[in-house]
RNA sequence: GGGAGCAUAGCUCAGCUGGUUCAGAGCAUCUGCCUUACAAGCAGAGGGUCCGCGGUUCGAACCCGUGUGCUCCCACCA
């Protein structure tokens, strides 16, 4: 029989929903485990990234629950306005529907279909992967009940003063044609000309009497903002500049006349020293212009176009027009020259459309306040980042540095935001609009006959830092049992490129709404790459398909071979090899089922109940699963990994099966076989987290169980005590085992030829234990018919030195008598060179003087066994050369 | 321009309080084995200027300074 991942993923997934293992609620008879989910795009499709995080959650909420907590791990998708809309739109497109001609109820109902045709494949995907959520719990940030969250927590921060309306600078993007927040804003390196243009003096034109300046000279990279320049700006201090200080000049083409103004931020070493200011379409520009109560001239349409207060060109592509404009300014003489330069440019990081600064009226949210405690409880270690070292300095600096929060968005998929406005354009903020009306009567006493909503809807992650706190239902009814238990939640796992977006505004929502934390650790993971290095892009084509990879290394493997390669925090550079060691790994799993169904109980042998291989082995178990557990807690997940498959693969495969199976043919007793399936149900509980589905199959293989007795809820492994001398008495044994083999090895002898060894007399009591305890172990696994203790040093044999003993293998006539001596000569060598290293520690005052008793007593040990091995090799090399 | 993290075997990374866990693991490579659990395997082996340079110390992969090189974050140089 031999193991088939895919009818054995598919069957166990099946048969714990069926039975509701996934299924959490409140239950004070147990401790709470909860995990939310970042929910991904309802338009998403699963990639690495997702495999990478949710497996990690996975493992996390897998563990816990067979610790016995009540597990939780609460699924869901998020609306995400803009990736959503920009898809809805392109397939009304496709229909030959324009946006613009439907009406918002009519672009819902289309929204609404393609949603529920398309959307949430993602979670149908993660089933694939073995994802443990409780699937009940799914929820979606744009429905009902937690649209009215968002609303009411709207509501709520209005009434406090921490949402407000405004002109502001902001970020425009004009292929989408809605604001984005600074985060959305990607800067990218781009290769742009530096225009140098004259602005003529108004005055004095013609040169002359008063040696003013004739023309001025400004760089720009963004000529076709030129009318809407409203004045230039030089230092203050600037010499060259100051007696102009409040004249005139040109604006080229247009000959509109400005002022000169001064600002301090203006830089007097870069460029001439002067800058056009354009208040509506750059952010330092637009400061300059409240100082100075300039006029702000909007020269470009919603759409990037040329507007109508631009004069010439309109409604041209503002990069169409910045051409035809320099070749205007060339032509007229304006353009002095045009320089190579790299600058950054601001993207959007949905649409990719180069972002414009334009003054608009929206809504913002107050981040000061908020960010206090955000900020102070990351600090204190309230809540921890994983890993803490890399995140904390940034996630700092943002925090104190926060700004507003842009949150309209020129949108129609998405939360609608509650404002309403009567005809003379006043406005109230309330849930509906029946308490609106009221709110007007209050505010303005008045009744307005007709009132309508505000256009826009709110960011995306306006619902989306509510979450851990919408899905419990914490905001309809905060003493819900529920939201009671399971909040705050523990663990958060995700990406470190949303910790602004998105993590530090759910910590800020934890504070605002609940005076908690959302959830104690942070485990941000990294970035998988291709092995050279590069993000994984669609472009690229460099990212593998997730279930291609399922279908050819198993779940399993693909889960184990992501997280080996995958420390916290680290950038993961995939490479389809770590899924092939994973599958080699569940391989090896199966094929210890395989060797141990295959053994014949014989009752009537009998097997001291202390034999040493048990005592070794559960010694060594305990031990590995204290390390596990240390590398869990502290959330090292790949170390936690290598722990197990060292503890599987060496400890229980290459040592301990191998000490336990029978001879071939022959029957094993009972106890052996009891204790071996014992540890063997011991493993699959440790690997269960990591490899879940090969682990449940196996335990219902070994043995007959009832229907509700699976691994997924069976006890996980407790940590114990174990006796160290025992595990490092195993080591040197395994070490001794080793050299015999790795001689026999370069002997050239056969495994199969049995070989006698002697050991010299100078043993300690913890060797002579190991080799009493370890006998037949030894004689076993290395295959030595007799161990001799010698009192007198056979000197016609081969010297083996391992952990300070002189283990001899008498000659026979094989025996290589020069290479014999040459592998002494050159161990002499060594030995002499570390013992001379050793005495010139030892022969220094200030070590003897300074260094600790133990270290001191240690180098001494060290150059009394290192002078006994020399004299060991040199009597030996003598005996040989007789 | 400011800040952070990293640099250890060919690759990916451990290395916790400076000292026998000190130079390690896995993968890859090489050698020998189709030894009835497993060739997706078994038994072995080789492989290092712990990025460079200074310093502190009896002692540095580890602490300090400095240089270099990657990676990331932040910032309104026209």
């Amino acid at each position: 029989k031999t193991y088939s991942p895919t009818d054995v993923e598919s069957k166990w997934y099946a048969y714990w929903q069926a039975n509701g293992f996934f299924k959490a609620k409140a239950n004070p008879s147990k401790k709470p485990y909860t995990i939310v989910i970042p929910p991904p795009n309802v338009t998403g499709v699963l990639h690495m990234g997702h495999m990478l995080n949710n497996t990690i959650q996975d493992i996390l909420i897998r563990r816990k629950r067979m610790q016995g907590f009540e597990a939780c791990w609460v699924p869901g998708t998020d609306h995400a306005s803009i990736a959503t809309e920009a898809k809805v739109v392109a397939m009304l497109k496709e229909k030959g529907i324009d946006k613009k001609n439907i009406s918002r109820e009519e672009f819902f109902k289309h929204a609404w279909e393609w949603k529920e045709k398309y959307g949430g494949i993602i979670l149908e995907q993660l089933k694939k992967l073995g994802a443990s959520c409780d699937w009940d719990r799914t929820r979606f940030t744009m429905e009902e009940s937690l649209s009215e969250a968002v609303i009411e927590v709207f509501v709520e921060l209005y009434n406090k003063g921490l949402i407000y309306r405004g002109a502001r600078m902001i970020n425009w993007d004009p292929q989408a044609q809605t604001t984005v927040s600074d985060e959305e804003v990607i800067y990218k390196e781009s290769q742009s000309k530096l225009h140098f243009l004259k602005y003529y003096a108004a005055e004095n034109n013609a040169s002359g009497s008063h040696a003013q300046l004739e023309y001025f000279t400004i760089a720009t990279t963004r000529p076709e903002t030129i009318m809407g320049d409203v004045a230039i700006a030089v230092h203050p201090d600037d010499k060259r500049y100051k007696h102009l200080h409040g004249k005139k000049f040109f604006v080229p083409i247009i000959k509109r006349a400005i002022p000169i103004v001064t600002d301090e931020h203006v830089d007097m070493e870069f460029g001439t020293g002067s800058l056009k200011v354009t208040p509506a379409h750059d952010l330092a520009d637009y400061k300059i212009g409240l100082k100075y109560n300039l006029e702000v001239i909007d020269v470009l349409n919603a759409d990037g176009t040329i507007s109508k207060s631009g004069i010439i060109y309109v409604g041209e592509d503002r990069f169409v027009a910045r051409k035809k404009i320099v070749k205007q300014l060339t032509e007229e003489g304006y353009l002095i020259e045009s320089k190579d330069i790299t600058n950054k440019v601001g993207t959007s990081e949905r649409t990719g459309a180069i972002i414009e600064p334009r003054i608009s009226t929206q809504w913002f949210c107050s981040m000061k306040e908020m960010a206090k405690p955000t900020l102070e409880n990351v600090l204190n270690g309230h809540i921890q980042l994983h890993p803490k070292d890399k995140f904390t300095n940034t996630y700092k600096y943002w925090l104190e540095n926060v700004q507003d929060w842009c949150i309209s968005r020129q949108l129609w998929w998405g939360h609608r935001i509650p404002a309403w406005y009567d005809e003379k354009g006043n406005f109230v903020v309330a849930k509906n609009k029946e308490q609106a009306l009221n709110l007007f009567n209050l505010k303005f006493n008045t009744q307005p006959s007709t009132l309508h909503q505000d256009e826009d809807v709110l960011d995306t992650w306006f619902s989306s830092w509510l979450w851990p706190i919408s899905v419990f239902d914490g905001f309809k009814d905060k003493n819900n049992a529920d939201f009671k238990y399971f909040y705050p939640t523990d663990d958060l796992v995700t990406a470190p490129e949303i910790l602004f977006f998105w993590v530090a505004r759910m910590i800020m929502a934890g504070y605002e709404f609940t005076g908690k934390a959302p959830f104690r650790n942070v485990y941000l993971t990294g970035i998988v790459r291709d092995k050279q290095g590069r993000k994984m892009s669609k472009s690229l084509g460099n990212s593998p398909d997730p279930f291609e990879l399922i279908d050819k290394y198993s779940a399993d493997g693909v889960r184990f071979g992501m997280l080996l390669a995958s420390p916290a925090g680290n950038d993961l550079l995939f490479d389809e090899k770590y899924c092939e060691q994973g599958r080699n790994f569940a391989n090896k799993i199966w094929n210890v089922y395989r060797l141990i169904s295959g053994w014949e109980v014989d009752k009537n042998l009998t097997i001291n109940q202390k034999d040493i291989r048990y005592e070794w082995f559960e010694n060594q178990l305990n031990k590995s699963i204290s390390e596990i557990e240390e590398h869990y807690d502290k959330y090292r997940i790949s170390d936690a990994l290598k722990s197990i498959y060292k503890l599987v693969w060496d400890d229980f495969c290459s040592w301990y099966l191998e000490m336990a199976k029978p001879d071939f043919g022959s029957p094993i007793d009972s106890l052996t076989y009891e204790k071996t399936i014992g540890y063997f149900e011991s493993i699959l509980k440790i690997i269960h987290p990591v490899m879940p589905f090969i682990s449940e199959e196996l335990w219902h293989e070994l043995k007959p169980r009832e229907p509700k007795d699976c691994l997924i809820v069976a006890d996980y492994p407790t940590i114990k005590n174990h006796n160290e001398s025992i595990v490092n008495q195993a080591n040197t044994i395994f070490e001794l085992i080793s050299q015999i083999r790795n001689y026999r090895s370069t002997k050239g002898l056969s495994p199969k030829e049995s070989l006698s060894i002697q050991l010299f007399d100078n043993l300690n009591d913890f060797q002579r234990q190991a080799l009493t305890n370890f006998d037949l172990i030894i004689k076993k696994l290395a295959n030595v018919n007799q161990i001799e203790i010698i009192k007198t040093k056979n000197e016609k044999s081969t010297l083996i030195l391992v952990a300070q003993m002189e283990v001899f293998i008498p000659m026979d006539d094989n025996f290589d008598i020069e290479a014999e001596q040459e592998a002494k000569i050159k161990e002499l060598e060594y030995l002499k060179g570390f013992l001379n290293s050793v005495n010139l520690k030892l022969n220094n005052e200030k070590f003897v003087a300074n260094a600790k008793p133990e270290v001191v007593a240690a180098e001494k040990k060290k150059k009394s066994d290192a002078e006994d091995k020399i004299d060991a090799i040199e009597k030996s090399l003598k005996a040989i050369a007789k």
